[in-house]
RNA sequence: UGGGGCGUGGCCAAGCGGUUAAGGCGCCGGUUUUUGGUACCGGUAUUCGAAGGUUCGAAUCCUUCCGCCCCAGCCA
């Protein structure tokens, strides 16, 4: 283990890593601890991969470590489910909390000991207003609030109403402790905050055993001075709480004094991050459901095809700062297309066939000719692939009248079917609503390979299947869940769902030695994009799903009408 | 009208009194190319929310103003 100093001295790379440089030089941090705390109520998006990848980041940088922490304190709307699903996604993105798993709900005998030292201390009480009273009690943000009438209590009555609270004589809502702080502070966190409240309900974890559970104020502070974290990383809106957090640290027998530090949150363009809107798009169908490959969830990234470490890196660019920001989608499509790129295999896929007759190839004849697996990975090495006298192109590889900077198929004209023959169009074949079903075809046999002896060049490159070898196909293609760049805030949002989000392809035709790729394997259908095998596949049909297009010059240069230029 | 946070190019983001104001994404143009992919080269802020002030010198210090975000759950 190398010396404090050197570790993480690759220069600050943002304010949270300063604050951490500097905590250590001056010899406040022994060992960086930082936590990533999910409340175990939903599923994790990509907003949180930004937290783990500073959480896990940090700690790993520093020569410290980060622990996994369940803010388990609201039995009412926390579930198993989630503890389970949340560590998957978490190791999935490549992070390890190794022994280091907590659970704010492992505290609770420490929290509960601790509220009674706030009330021995005068610094907490039992109030017996309603939530109506207390809200009314609390003022607004402009005006200062006032006490409650149980403020003053004596000690002996609120440990003994605390007492039986825990004991389960009241209600829910009936009674509450509060910390007694200051109702007349404009930080409205400091007017006397609920720090435990009676909730008849079964938790995940302590079943049965308590029927008041300590707040999200009471709890996070107290977990981190519990487990000595050094560095609570937040997000924004928390940092109205860091006074409490503090005074609370200050006010109770910690064994160790943390800090909290805020970062603003991610977020990303064309999409929603928030819990209850991704619910709520789950819930009335707005897409298939958590994985579904639309979602900005981990498992939704995830099963769309885009690597950890694609995530990994888009956090990292990111950066972490307090100012609020819209991420473009498309710094993350770069991620995963740069990462993809250099791993993925490329097989050919001809997602809308368009077939095509070589008449001059010998009927019945195959031969293999030699592909390679990755022109940016020698090591993946090569695959033969088949190729015969009728084999499927791509439908908008053909035009009958080809603008000038169309470099494809049309009539008369030659182009390289990639890794195999020159060929060149010569007929046209349609149906009796004009629709060109058929491309008749001559080859040169002089150009197995893909190259001309006579250095002959050709401006267009196809992909193809043969099409008796041709393995059927199904394959979705994505595009953003929302239209809009920013979905409105509110209930208006779902106005902004864009309806071609998926398109689903169905007779694909793609290359036969896909089936020695392994199901989990990311790949390129080349031309196309990159792709996974979708676990909607069965023995009789592949599905695939695109996970993002290729940069395509061709479709811009469609785009700004300059295909004649 | 209270408290907190933030304003550097289309989107992020370095910058911490003396730099021609990094870098990435995007965009534009070009080179290479058996993926119109990749890679590579070049272009893309006389200016840092605005106005004053301090200073030989300000995105960086001071003042005022403007704008945006968050907070009135017994959610986190």
């Amino acid at each position: 283990m190398s010396d404090a100093a050197e570790i993480g001295d690759e220069g600050s790379k943002d304010f949270v890593r300063e604050v951490i440089r500097e905590d250590l030089d001056a010899g406040r941090t022994q060992t960086v601890v930082t936590r990533f705390p999910p409340e175990p109520n939903g599923y994790l998006h990509i907003g949180h991969a930004k937290s783990m990848c500073l959480n896990f980041g940090v700690a790993e940088e520093f020569g410290g470590r980060c622990h996994l922490r369940f803010d388990d304190t609201n039995p009412t709307r926390e579930e198993h489910e989630f503890i389970e699903s949340i560590q998957e996604d978490v190791r999935w993105l490549g992070f390890d909390w190794g022994e280091h798993l907590f659970f704010a709900s492992g505290h609770f005998d420490t929290l509960y000991e601790w509220a009674v030292h706030l009330i021995r201390n005068g610094r907490a009480y039992v109030d017996d207003l309603s939530p109506d009273e207390i809200r009314e009690y609390r003022g607004t943000l402009t005006e200062p609030g006032k006490d409650s009438p149980y403020r003053d209590r004596t000690v002996e009555e609120n440990l003994d109403l605390f007492t039986r609270m825990k004991a389960g004589e009241f209600t829910e809502g009936e009674r509450v402790l509060r910390a007694k702080v200051d109702m007349a502070s404009g930080n409205i966190n400091m007017r006397d905050p609920v720090i435990y409240r009676i909730l008849h309900a079964e938790h995940p974890r302590t079943g049965n055993q308590w029927c008041i559970y300590p707040t999200y104020d009471f709890a996070h502070g107290q977990s981190d001075a519990i487990e000595g974290v050094t560095h609570s990383l937040c997000t924004l809106e928390f940092a109205d709480h860091r006074p409490l957090y503090d005074w609370l640290i200050e006010n109770l027998p910690v064994p160790f004094v943390p800090r909290q530090y805020e970062f603003s949150r991610l977020n990303l363009t064309h999409t929603v991050l928030s819990k209850r809107r991704l619910i709520q798009l789950v819930e009335e169908n707005h897409v298939h459901g958590w994985d579904d490959p639309r979602m900005p969830t981990l498992r939704g990234l995830r099963r769309r095809g885009y690597p950890a470490p694609a995530i990994r890196d888009f956090a990292q660019r990111v950066g972490v700062t307090k100012s609020d920001n819209v991420i473009e989608v498309q710094l993350l499509d770069h991620c995963a297309r740069e990462y993809l790129n250099k791993v993925a295999e490329r097989r050919m896929g001809v997602l809308r066939p368009l077939k095509v007759v070589i008449e001059n190839y010998p009927e019945g004849e195959t031969e293999e000719l030699e592909a390679v697996n990755n022109p940016e990975d020698e090591g993946a090495g090569k695959r033969m692939v088949p190729f015969s006298r009728e084999i499927y192109v791509e439908r908008e590889d053909f035009m009958e009248d080809p603008p000038r900077k169309f470099f494809r198929l049309g009539p008369g004209r030659e182009v390289r079917l990639r890794y195999a023959y020159f060929i060149t169009c010569t007929d046209v074949i349609k149906d009796e609503a004009g629709e060109v079903v058929e491309l008749r075809c001559t080859y040169d046999p002089a150009t197995r390979g893909g190259d001309a002896p006579d250095g002959r060049k050709v401006k267009g490159t196809l992909h193809w299947v043969s099409a008796s070898h041709a393995i059927d196909g199904e394959v979705r293609l994505y595009d953003h869940l929302f239209s809009e760049t920013e979905p409105a805030m509110g209930d208006g949002f779902l106005d902004g769902l864009n309806k071609e989000s998926l398109e689903v392809l169905e007779g694909c035709k793609l290359e036969p030695s896909l089936r020695e790729l392994a199901d989990d394997a990311p790949l390129q259908f080349e031309r196309q994009g990159y792709f996974i095998r979708d676990p909607d596949s069965t023995d009789t049909l592949a599905v695939y799903n695109r996970s993002v297009g290729l940069r395509d010059s061709w479709a811009k240069i469609v785009a700004k009408g300059q295909a004649n230029a």
